[in-house]
DNA sequence: GTGACTTATAAGTCTGACTTTTTGATCGCG
DNA sequence: CGCGATCAAAAAGTCAGACTTATAAGTCAC
């Protein structure tokens, strides 16, 4: 999925980060740069780079004669693919999936709005694609193969807004489906009426009709909203 | 604003981030981690931290043997705030407002109908406050003033909408409101109609009113869009 | 031309010495 | 006794150099 094992400094990354945003080290926690590269058995200049990552991500400041303090948690770079990552397989998965759904409530519909206007005819096609293939794996159990259609769906949608700051979202969108179907509705089939809504929201891509892509594709959230129980009363 | 010359491998940063980001170097150009320590006179450990970076906003992928490959933009961390600063103040600056200007308008409308659930009575005070402050700088040019009275208002919506992912792109507003006050209007005093939808919005907030809270917040985005000529035919 | 082998290259790693900043304790003075 | 200046220790920061490793690319035999 993302990028393993790339050299000694990742090595330490794949450890330290998952234990800072499991909230392990509480914030104001401090380390010092030493001690890690022993406990990590690595060279001084490895964990530097570790460290210079971290700071990056705003989970710890680096201070002289101090050490290496954990930051609360808002500071984070919480859109940091990596990040997201560490905290989707850690202790607050279930916040986390449930903030990232609100995203996505907010930003598909817009999405699929400029895509009824700037879609491709390629990219028109994919969705239809992508929508029938939905349809061919919505009855029998067959939640893998609908899975792989529902997250290409999306993402097609989130590219063809035209909007960079959209389409990077495709890979969030991705994890909350999968995260979705592995813990919730596993043996059930999908709801069929999810299923229309996905067929029609092509349909009004392709036709060009951004209001009704738009609505559409809220109706979606809305349903997935609705599944995680965040809703108005 | 942002954290200044923390160390020399942020100096090196401070340069390299903006040349990137502002496509001095092509996707695909390759730079050796030993000719830029030469070239920014200091150390190759320096130089490497500065590397790492880079590489986990994905501005660049480093390969033994082979150097340190600038990637396309499809790859960038683009929501890296780091990443939208170089970029903001860089060549692409007008792209950027948009692409962030479309975030906004998606984002803000629902943040304002969560924060109208959710708003504690102190937020209210707040988001009634700033949006007096609008007001009273609404008229002769005090721009200065209005100015952050509106990003102090943005950013109280997206703190009270209870979403830290929303919370997190009060920085982002408060660059766009910055950039367009000090390119557009400079000189023009804030639309009336802007203001008195302000003032609706914190009154919906403070009497609970969510789907009032996000129409007239849409209504807001809308013009924003409008400003930047982004708009359905 | 194809496949196995060799080589050159640039990143990666480690070590140890040195510098700089900053905190907190100590000491002198009013 | 309190308070400010001074000083020492601690931890990050920087640097230089030697060594390792992966790998792209060239070479050679078949």
């Amino acid at each position: 999925m993302s990028t393993p094992g790339r050299g000694l400094h990742g090595r330490v990354l794949d450890t330290l980060g998952p234990a800072i945003t499991a909230g392990e080290y509480p914030p104001g926690s401090v380390l010092r740069t030493d001690e890690l590269a022993q406990r990590f058995d690595v060279s001084r200049s490895v964990m530097r780079e570790a460290v210079r990552v971290l700071e990056s991500m705003r989970l710890v400041a680096s201070r002289r004669r101090v050490g290496v303090t954990v930051l609360p948690q808002t500071e984070w770079n919480v859109y940091d693919p990596q990040v997201i990552r560490w905290r989707l397989a850690g202790a607050d998965r279930p916040r986390q999936l449930r903030s990232l759904t609100v995203l996505r409530s907010a930003i598909e519909p817009v999405a699929a709005g400029l895509a009824a206007q700037l879609a491709t005819p390629e990219q028109c096609a994919e969705l239809t694609e992508c929508a029938l293939g939905m349809v061919a794996n919505s009855r029998g159990r067959r939640l893998q193969g609908y899975l792989v259609h529902d997250i290409a769906f999306h993402r097609v949608i989130l590219t063809a807004s035209g909007n960079e700051m959209f389409a990077r979202l495709g890979d969030v969108v991705a994890e909350v489906l999968t995260g979705r179907t592995h813990h919730e509705v596993m043996f059930e089939d999908p709801d069929p009426a999810a299923v229309t809504l996905h067929v029609q929201v092509a349909e009004a891509v392709r036709a060009g009709d951004a209001d009704r892509a738009e609505h559409l594709t809220r109706e979606i959230t809305v349903g997935a909203l609705q599944e995680l129980d965040i809703l108005a009363p």
